[in-house]
RNA sequence: GGCCCCAUCGUCUAGAGGCCUAGGACGCCGGCCUCUCAAGCCGGAAACAGGGGUUCGAAUCCCCUUGGGGCUACCA
């Protein structure tokens, strides 16, 4: 009896009864994808076919970072699921800046914020106007500028709407003025703590007569939580969650520096931003039924929520620092490529079901397919692992110039390439690219397979005749000498020129294959493993080779 | 301490009471291919946390236990 639970809120104040909004079918078959005639399948959901008008609505989600740093990963595939499931609903997605806690404020971070996002691809439809940016101090705000008809979209432009909602809530006794010293709740709390007591505050400014704490000295406003019934927040993947009000907290809406907390800040703008669902990490869920709260006592109806489980790290713990990146920003410097980012962050936590056993699937083939409702309940760990192959698979699936245009900044990073990169380097870049395109998992492993195509050898006796090679150094030599023949006679230097001579001295040599190939790869690449030996000869070139060969051979002799 | 959430191979997951001898992917192990390393192909090991119910039948529904996680700020 949904209906019944919502309305169990009681208390003297005037707290509207709030009609019931959905919850999760007990085996959720989509409020996505509404066709105009569907038919009930066995699949489909009596509940929402009722409901069929509602999901008619525009969608409307927001993503709503606070400027305190980068966004966690685990935050940002929670941002792709709310993008996925605009798009998919065809509603719009939402930026908005909540720097409310002007403690830890870093300015710098919003454009490094929506940098991010871009560069994933999670554009969207409403977020700053060029003169919010600017007021905040964003540099270049032109380039990040998108505005929207219900902004402003950076809450600290917007503190006259909080300060009047908490007015008005004052005015109506469903909140209250508190002077309470910062010293006197911390000794209220240690002696909770000490009895072991729940940690609340003790509501001491709460029945004071009215005016007995003015409007003119410090003090913060708190909400009039109800002492006794309960509140249910329903979600779409957690179903009915069951507050009692006794174990809620008097929560501060306005802050004495006149800044509104996040609870009173988040109610606000996401009524008056017309938000319909809210997608957010599972940490909020305890502290949802406060802000259900706020908007009963405001008059207004909660959006649908949808608390999604955390990411977690590949050993299960919280995901931190030393499990590798956690940012857009490290990711991306770590050479991943946004749509092989974006695949694997829709798979963690989510999967199409049905019976579809794939695992890469383009942006446009997430959209169709993503469900919010499929959501899965439990936690997930985040697997580099995993991650690399997926990367992997999508730098294989690059053509040539793409790889190399990817490539040229990690070779100049490297100061293997000049920068700007001269026009005639570039046909070498490219045949280099195919050399390398199924070896790499991360585009910055190509300094180590490429470094040699840019930089002399230094060949010793050591680094020339190598593992398991049956040459002495005076054999060795002989086969050095006698590639450099067989080398030098080729016109042809393409791969295909190059390896059928190449064979036949070996069968003339009549040592093993292994061995002649691995000492002309160790002269000319300098490394035991390197790109196919008959492409990097040729991309090295005729002159290069027979040089480099040469030198070893007289290393060897020496 | 209090409140809340969660539980299928090591990891991401499929699974919606009989299609399950629990499927796929990453990783791991073995083989093939082979100039090294990859890629590719073939094969293998690997899971329903435990205990009670309900039911003709439970990975699936209910309860308990255990184990993880979150929240408990004038942070978001």
């Amino acid at each position: 009896m949904p209906g019944q639970r919502s309305a169990a809120t009681t208390s003297s104040c005037a707290w509207a009864i709030l009609s019931p909004i959905p919850t999760r079918p007990p085996h959720g078959r989509s409020l996505t994808a509404p066709s105009p005639c569907a038919i009930p399948g066995p699949r489909s959901n009596r509940r929402w076919n009722r409901r069929s008008k509602e999901t008619e609505m525009t969608v409307r989600v927001r993503f709503a970072p606070s400027p305190t740093g980068e966004p966690h990963i685990g935050n940002v595939r929670t941002v792709v699921f709310n993008w996925l499931f605009a798009r998919k609903m065809g509603g719009q997605f939402i930026l908005r800046i909540e720097d409310t806690d002007r403690t830890r404020y870093q300015p710098q971070t919003i454009p490094v914020i929506m940098d991010g996002l871009r560069w994933l691809g999670l554009d969207w439809d409403e977020g700053p106007s060029l003169e919010e940016l600017r007021q905040s101090g964003v540099e270049n705000a032109e380039q990040y500028a998108v505005g929207g008809p219900r902004g402003p979209y950076i809450q600290s432009a917007r503190l006259e709407m909080y300060r009047q909602a908490a007015e008005a809530l004052v005015d109506q006794g469903l909140a209250y003025r508190c002077n309470c010293s910062a010293e006197r709740l911390d000794a209220v709390r240690a002696a909770q703590r000490a009895n072991k007591q729940a940690v609340m505050y003790d509501r001491h400014c709460r029945d004071l007569p009215p005016g007995a704490v003015s409007p003119a000295e410090p003090h913060v406003i708190r909400l009039k939580v109800p002492l006794t019934g309960q509140t249910v927040v329903q979600d779409i993947i957690k179903g009915e969650v069951v507050f009692d009000n006794a174990g809620l907290d008097d929560q501060i809406l306005l802050k004495s520096d006149g800044f509104p907390t996040y609870h009173l800040a988040v109610v606000v703008d996401d009524h008056n931003m017309a938000i319909t669902h809210i997608a957010r990490g599972d940490d909020w869920i305890s502290s949802t039924p406060k802000r259900i709260l706020i908007y009963r006592a405001l008059g207004w109806e909660p959006p649908i929520y949808c608390h999604v489980p955390l990411v977690n790290g590949p050993d299960g713990k919280k995901l931190g620092k030393r499990h590798g990146a956690t940012s857009i920003t490290e990711f991306r410097r770590q050479g991943y490529l946004p749509e092989a980012l974006f695949n694997f962050l829709a798979l963690v936590g989510w999967a199409p079901g049905e019976g579809e056993e794939r695992e890469i699937f383009s942006r446009e083939e997430l959209v169709e397919r993503f469900d919010l409702f499929r959501i899965n309940r439990a936690p997930a760990a985040f697997s580099y692992d995993k991650l690399d192959w997926m990367n992997g698979v999508y730098i294989r699936a690059l053509s040539v110039e793409e790889l190399a245009e990817h490539l040229i900044p990690v070779w100049q990073e490297a100061g293997l390439v000049p920068h700007p990169c001269p026009q005639e380097l570039r046909p070498m870049l490219q045949r280099i690219a195919p050399l390398v395109q199924e070896r790499l998992k991360r585009l910055p492993e190509v300094v180590d397979w490429t470094a040699f195509f840019f930089t002399d050898v230094e060949p010793t006796a050591d680094t020339l005749i190598t593992g398991k090679m049956k040459l002495d150094q005076e054999q060795a030599a002989a086969v050095l000498q006698a590639a450099r023949r067989t080398l030098a006679q080729i016109d042809d230097f393409t791969p295909e020129g190059i390896e059928p001579p190449l064979r036949a001295l070996v069968d003339e040599l009549g040592y093993k294959t292994r061995d002649v190939f691995g000492i002309i790869r160790n002269a000319t690449t300098g490394q035991v493993v390197s790109p196919p030996l008959f492409g990097t000869l040729s991309v090295l070139g005729k002159d290069q080779v027979l040089a480099r060969v040469e030198r070893a051979a007289q290393v060897l002799q020496q």
